[in-house]
DNA sequence: GTTTTATTTCTACGTCACGTAGAAATTGCT
DNA sequence: AGCAATTTCTACGTGACGTAGAAATAAAAC
């Protein structure tokens, strides 16, 4: 159970975006924004959710663990559990998980990042 | 576009474990072999699939690029088109690739990686 | 070569997730 | 109490997936 649909995904983005804990109808604002800013090529135009769609998303994030709504102030205010790079990085770990070949899959991993990023990882493993 | 219904991933599976390629018919054997012997568990007892539905599977997952079929030989042989440590390598690619804040990413991943992986990471990326 | 049998393709249905939103209920304000 | 904003309920369309029968096709048998 991990995987985001395109609104969910948006929502979640501007969530992270901002730190601080929004609104349905703020959050409705920037999707507005987002979708209209996003370059003009041929793309879906700007839709103009209805509130409750954006509600209605919250609460499906909400129920998945991924969001939490604050109940007490009368428009709900929301935001993300966990950061961006703290989500992706468990998104990595439950596919690597359910991997029996954990060490053959990591070793694929390195064999394909980027000079840079192998560099990053040196840095972050240090030296035993 | 990545992710996998339980039965195709079942069927992945198989197809995963014995590198020769194999039939509708064998892998739904298989299937059902699995199926029965999976821990006694209350679990979802012994199906019996329908070759059909093994089919059509298989169809799904060619169309997603994951399985290959030999049309030459009669029964069709179906086969991985990549092995499961790269499929999953690549899968942790996507998920990463998603992100803006790649270092990030790394960063929290390599923080929650068990020692041992750990290891076997610097041992991948070689000398600094 | 025509009938029979194995195999594949087509078509289809139930379920579930998701995008989408109106109707109904709730709550705060005046 | 009455109104307006907000939230919850309910619902529909679409597409993925599990599932498989019906129809088409090809191989085998006679």
């Amino acid at each position: 159970m991990a995987s985001l649909g395109e609104l969910e995904r948006a929502v979640m983005d501007l969530l992270w975006a901002g730190q601080e804990a929004a609104t349905a109808n703020t959050l409705r604002d920037r999707l507005a924004q987002s979708t209209r800013s996003e370059d003009g090529s041929a793309g879906h135009e700007g839709k103009d959710l209805a509130v409750t769609t954006v509600l209605t998303v919250l609460s499906r994030l909400e129920r998945k663990g991924l969001v939490e709504r604050e109940r007490g102030t009368r428009p709900h205010r929301y935001q993300a559990v966990s950061s961006r790079a703290d989500h992706t990085a468990e998104l990595m770990h439950e596919v690597l998980g359910s991997a029996p070949d954990r060490e053959a899959v990591l070793a694929r991993f390195i064999g394909s990042v980027t000079d840079t990023e192998a560099e990053t990882l040196r840095k972050l493993l240090g030296r035993s």
